[in-house]
DNA sequence: CTAAATTTGTACCGATTGGTCTAATTGGTC
DNA sequence: GACCAATTAGACCAATCGGTACAAATTTAG
């Protein structure tokens, strides 16, 4: 049967939420109040809203990272591939009224230098995307399509951190201009 | 004679505040203690502290721009000085510990999409440190330095968010690490 | 069916939030 | 020296912060 709430419905609402809003906006009242659960089941689940948040960014992660594997699934060259995938990126946050950007890249700005334990989680999610990226970029330096002036993981680097700063950009503009931008100039880039 | 606190010592103290800790972290309490001043006196001086934070960011904007027109007037190629100048700019992060970045980045994550006022402020004095670097990137497009296949602008713009985004990357790794990769590879962008 | 363990729900905690109010003081101007 | 506006000082405000306490309800284990 199992009890009424569950850890992962949770989470889900604090996604949302905190990526919408960042770390130090948001109170616990609003995320339990958001997600429909009373304190004490919270608290249950959860030690403080910092162990919260790290599992926050921690099933992000993960669920991100299969997501990523999925997409680089689908048939087509790795360099069309990579093309795709950021172009998607870039609608996904004009849909969203360029609301949010990555929870990842928030977190990371907002409390990466103030809580070790987000900074860690921030990190770890990163990397593990980092990974699946700098796969298809290596496939793609394989069958000649991607310059290799640069290892893969460098390439993939540089390609998910700039988009990280154009975030900034993107949020005071409300526009997508500065990632098109960004797209055409980093697609060039890795094409060598 | 004037009366006893002047409005810029208090945006200088909260330039440092803000920069360090984000906007909804801090307490304008905090921000009295480290300035030394009464309430009375803040509320004299600022509506509100987000009036207050597009003051501060205003201030910060101004006294920036003028620094990065000191430093390029070094006498040095346009290509050296824009290398001079990130590489500045990357030693400055590592001195102060990867504890801070950059206060329009960290302000334009945080509140971008939430404060129209942050947002202006912060999109202002982007937009005016970016016209004087595009405007060395020309002079180095002139001289044949640097690559003409982008405009200098969106050169400069590809750079400074490019930056942005390590930050991010700088605070949870709190290493040089991203920093200097990004400064390899953007700068061979850049000579074409 | 009972007992133990877990989860649920809410009242409550001291501390802090951004902001207001008013009195005392200061400074410049006539 | 008088007057007025600006500044200084800090007590005070309701609302909210993250977190605790604990009883009631519910599920699971035996």
């Amino acid at each position: 049967m199992g009890y009424k709430y569950n850890k992962e419905n949770i989470l889900e609402t604090g996604y949302h939420v905190l990526r919408k809003n960042g770390y130090h906006k948001v109170g616990i009242n609003e995320i339990l109040k958001e997600a429909g659960i009373p304190k004490g089941s919270f608290y249950n689940f959860f030690e403080s809203k910092e162990d919260f948040t790290v599992q926050v960014i921690q099933q992000y992660g993960r669920s991100n990272r299969q997501w990523i594997e999925e997409f680089f699934q689908q048939e087509m060259s790795p360099l069309a591939l990579i093309k795709a995938f950021y172009k998607h990126l870039i609608d996904i946050n004009e849909q969203d009224d360029y609301a949010s950007g990555c929870l990842v890249n928030a977190m990371s700005n907002e409390t990466g230098r103030i809580y070790d334990k987000l900074a860690k989680a921030s990190n770890e999610s990163f990397e593990s995307w980092i990974e699946v990226i700098a796969g298809i970029i290596k496939k793609g330096q394989d069958s000649g399509e991607i310059t290799k002036e640069h290892t893969a993981k460098e390439l993939a680097e540089f390609l998910h951190t700039g988009m990280y700063g154009t975030f900034a950009r993107m949020k005071v503009t409300r526009s997508r201009q500065f990632m098109d931008q960004w797209f055409d100039m980093s697609m060039k880039f890795i094409e060598g």
